[in-house]
DNA sequence: TTTTATACATCTAGTTCTTATGTATAAGAT
DNA sequence: ATCTTATACATAAGAACTAGATGTATAAAA
């Protein structure tokens, strides 16, 4: 799965792609292996990438030209290190400004009481 | 659709079910349409239910048990309420709760800097 | 009389995610 | 020495969900 341990895995389908976008914002570049291990740090272990639905989605979005790749071996190993295009960088800054909007917005239903929803109907 | 305007659709995906519950937690019962126009009403328009996504959500919903419905008649027209069981009740605060807990844990991302990935680096 | 709003619902295609599986190297534990 | 765990990539089948279209029907407004 990709979300494990405290979160229903339904709650966060969707956030993938910002996720990744985002972190490869604030680094040079990463590869997925590393992803997976800061996002589980950062977060203290709630939220957890997985290969399955990793892979596929950098793939995608390397695909659609946001990200680049650059094969680096590192000991007997390859590592395949993913950064931002500028198309990438931009459509970062845009997809985490969407995703802070929206959780403002939820914020509104979540903080819902029924005196607010009552006003509305 | 189930977001339209503003939001890119995916980021949602997954939001829909806590959504239903927390606006049902909030009163006494809702039909689906009424959800559809109170949830577009709170959220100026950013979240808009589409019956496509509602209503077989509301039917799996009340599969597992977390509704029941009363049909009413109201004029000419039969309008579906739908209100929480027991279960959904104590439900819909658990994924409430968890949705809260998780738009935490994405703030840690999405408030990511360099110097705070370096660290974890 | 036509359009818009109300009110239910289903269906196909597409996307995404989970879970499992596969390959391979290397380090640490027994 | 050998087994397990960690590192590192990846795919594939099936499940689940959503968008967008379509369908039925009433009623109000233009």
């Amino acid at each position: 799965m990709y979300i494990c341990l405290m979160y229903s895995k339904e709650l966060l389908k969707g956030t993938l792609k910002t996720i990744i976008l985002k972190m490869l914002s604030e680094s040079d570049s990463m590869y997925g292996y590393q992803l997976t291990q800061k996002v589980k740090e950062i977060t203290e272990g709630k939220i957890n990438l997985t290969e399955g639905a990793l892979y596929p989605a950098l793939h995608k979005l390397e695909a659609d030209g946001l990200l680049t790749t650059e094969k680096k071996t590192v000991g007997n190993r390859v590592r395949k290190y993913y950064s931002l295009t500028k198309t990438g960088d931009s459509d970062a800054k845009e997809k985490v400004a969407e995703l802070k909007e929206f959780m403002e917005t939820l914020k509104t239903i979540i903080n819902l009481t029924p005196q607010k929803l009552a006003w509305s109907i």
